[in-house]
DNA sequence: TGCACGATGAAC
DNA sequence: TTCATCGTGCAC
């Protein structure tokens, strides 16, 4: 297993958001070491996308957005769940692609279809948010042996008031695989 | 200081 | 289709 470096996550958020299918999140904590393979992403452009959480601009919970690439952005939603994302692009360009779900691989309890859940069984809450990925105990990381898979291009998830940006297809999920999210 | 609402999930 | 539940952002 190799830890992706920042060089992974400073580049063209889509790109990034696509070759994270198939790679390994991973989590160490309270003496276990989780890990998840992700198998759907969806990628947040920037302050000009207007479904993504910087079009707002700079504010106390995007500060993390806006920072360097290869951090953890965990933020909750719905008062009752956490949505976990990867800051991607240069620093100042608020990106980043949020995981929305993992096939269980090693020490996963529960289900791991959707974001809230994905962060439930993987034990990612808001300790976690501006968390640096490039890190022995929360990184992604390329399994030693990855397998060829076929990328399913969607609409992103709830975000229908995003006016024309709801309709661009920048949900990936690895086609097939049953622990993609339904809807 | 107040309030409407959301990158969700589960029940009905 | 409705509801649980609360931090955030923006209006007063």
């Amino acid at each position: 297993m190799q830890t992706l470096s920042r060089s992974f996550y400073d580049r063209d958020t889509i790109r990034v958001a696509q070759e994270l299918l198939g790679k390994y999140l991973v989590h160490v904590s309270d003496g276990a070491e989780r890990i998840g393979r992700i198998v759907e992403t969806e990628a947040y452009l920037g302050p000009h996308d207007l479904a993504a959480h910087s079009a707002r601009g700079l504010t106390a919970r995007t500060r993390v957005m806006f920072g360097p690439p290869g951090h953890a952005y965990v933020y909750m939603i719905y008062g009752m769940y956490y949505c976990m994302n990867v800051v991607t692009e240069r620093e100042g360009h608020a990106s980043a692609v949020l995981l929305r779900a993992v096939e269980p691989i090693q020490n996963i309890e529960g289900r791991t279809q959707g974001p809230g859940l994905l962060c439930q069984a993987m034990h990612i809450d808001k300790n976690l948010n501006a968390h640096d990925l490039v890190s022995d105990d929360f990184f992604v990381a390329a399994p030693d042996r990855e397998e060829r898979i076929v990328l399913v291009k969607r609409p992103r998830i709830g975000v229908d008031y995003a006016q024309h940006w709801a309709k661009r297809l920048l949900r990936f999920y690895i086609e097939g695989n049953p622990f993609v999210s339904k809807r």
